[in-house]
DNA sequence: GTGAAAGCGCTAACAG
DNA sequence: CTGTTAGCGCTTTCAC
């Protein structure tokens, strides 16, 4: 491994100066930068950024914990935090906990190790005290769509708002009589504000009555397959997915039994991922902006490793309505706001 | 931050016996270890990882570099990897080189900078020059669908043998009798082999006059959506997409025209990505075991990190013909097979 | 079984 | 402007 001892050697001046006209630091005369910096080139020499992290105590690399990196949700908020540390020259250990709250620590751990600048963690399960590590070993933290502790920064999609756009829409705009919701688990926090937005709505529009049953399922393509005969038994004539993928899943049952949507049973998820437009009665649900909210979150981590004063925030993000077929109302295919499948 | 220093200091020993200690290396008495481990584990030391690696010149850490994390082609293969680097307490620094080449280069230089003991990289752009630096710098590679270079590592889905499948099942099963193929960019690898063992396919089964025409087209949603007009000028009677998604889109426009699939027109794409069993008309495609080849990926680069003297290798999985509805013939929604979708 | 000492590649004071 | 010195946290000979 070539280091700034040989390169140094090669000029005749010694490894500070080296150091020094690499690094674009002042002190040095042009001529001696110039030439160090073509020997440098020459020589392929690449810094060792981790012995320079081992002395200014950066190591300009961040860890992402995700549940699980094939769902497009996280994915692009990956994306998101990607772009931005990227343009930092900062690193993105990506750390896929599986959806396993062992594996999560275990990560912790890890990162912890690896002594990373930051950390931006996206789990619906970790709790304050799991993240004590972080805190003593003095590295940042920004959780994401779940608010873990006060003294953190959070960056998150409000789905408080969105659902009750969303309500709103199904009950003044197509009309909805009779309402089932089809949930995820209920004990993570975006579930639960979605639920509760959604009970809230309808009791504003004093419609309350309307919701015949809510059902507690594993929040897939199966899940909402599986689920449909059964809350079809109670004869609504809308379902509010708690996300795309269980409304697609319904949708599925509804074409493979004849049973039409919207005509007979509107239905309607959340998220907006790719597949929602891509499917014979594209899905009127909730955009989220998920590159942006990766973004956001690459941000502020930034900013307090940055400026360690920095106090924590919390920034929330405001989903948008998007109206196709799903629940009736005009709708026409378009590929004009491409946004809506990139962020 | 808490050092060895400090933990020798508490128990009285040198910082060479609590590394000692720590690593789990003999020489230690077991009392004494007991004690060091214990003290460690009350203080909250956490070992710097990389000061260890510029001693031992192993960072434990590896690149991965996708063309484009919400690809769920490239999700999975992630998630493959990072489900044996974990195991090995390795981690996995995440490029998203966003399809840029010139992204690609500067991620190149980053990861020589990190000094990773090996990288993975899935590109359908880089040339041999440029993985330069990583031989030069004694860094492992191991490539992904693009045998870049003779004497790299290269793990890929026989794209070759699965086309064959797929063209030989739609000609003597579902009985095509003119096609149209909807290719993505000619110069990608993968795209070769697959419109090579097309052609083949068709000559050797004496039935090359069926193919009418070959289209090229960017090889997403909208791509598809847009030039099934034209191809349906032809009055094909299949079509072959070049993936899942582009499949996906034709369908789309097929269906908001009133042209029934299979009916009016037989689609088969490839990939077999979640969506593809999703739709109302499911995808009749080819199944790339994605995850089994991140993890296969992984592997190589570990035993070749390992022992340095292992020869590259060439690694290539088959593919599986998956029939659906989408060009005729029996079939059945069922959940039985999962991994079709996970892996 | 434990300690002393050297050094990985780099940066940051402080001198000159 | 450039050199000297010290040291980040850790591992690894080589002594004892």
């Amino acid at each position: 491994m070539i280091s700034i001892k040989d390169i140094a050697q090669s000029c005749g001046v010694t490894p500070a100066t080296v150091s020094r006209a690499l690094n674009g630091q002042k002190g040095v005369s042009d001529a001696l930068r110039e030439k160090i910096l073509s020997i440098a080139e020459e020589v392929g020499y690449k810094k060792n950024q981790l012995a320079a992290g081992l002395i200014t105590s950066r190591t300009n690399m961040i860890g992402l914990l995700v549940p699980d990196i094939t769902n497009p949700y996280y994915a692009f908020i990956a994306k998101g935090v990607s772009s931005i540390v990227e343009q930092h020259g900062i690193g993105m250990l990506l750390c896929n906990a599986d959806r396993s709250a062992t594996n999560e620590l275990r990560f912790f751990q890890m990162l912890c190790n690896y002594k990373v600048d930051g950390v931006i963690i996206i789990s619906v399960t970790a709790k304050k005290e799991d993240l004590l590590p972080f805190k003593n070993s003095n590295i940042k933290v920004v959780c994401v769509d779940n608010p873990i502790s006060k003294d953190l920064s959070c960056v998150m999609n409000d789905n408080y708002s969105g659902v009750c756009d969303l309500i709103e829409h199904m009950v003044t705009v197509t009309k909805v009589k009779s309402l089932v919701v089809v949930m995820g688990y209920p004990d993570v926090y975006t579930n639960q504000q979605r639920l509760r937005a959604c009970k809230d709505t309808l009791e504003k529009l004093g419609s309350s009555e309307i919701l015949l049953k809510t059902f507690f399922i594993e929040p897939d393509y199966e899940g909402g397959y599986q689920v449909t005969p059964e809350l079809l038994k109670l004869e609504p004539d809308a379902v509010f997915a708690i996300n795309d993928t269980v409304a697609v899943g319904i949708i599925a049952y509804c074409h493979d039994h004849g049973i039409r949507v919207p005509e007979d049973l509107k239905v309607a998820g959340y998220d907006d991922i790719g597949i929602a437009s891509m499917i014979s009665v594209p899905l009127t649900t909730v955009h989220q902006r998920k590159f942006v909210l990766g973004q956001a979150a690459a941000r502020q981590l930034l900013q307090e490793i940055n400026d360690p004063t920095r106090e924590p925030s919390k920034v929330e993000l405001f989903p948008k309505l998007v109206v196709r077929a799903s629940c009736g109302e005009e709708f026409e295919r378009n590929f004009k706001s491409k946004d809506q499948s990139s962020t």
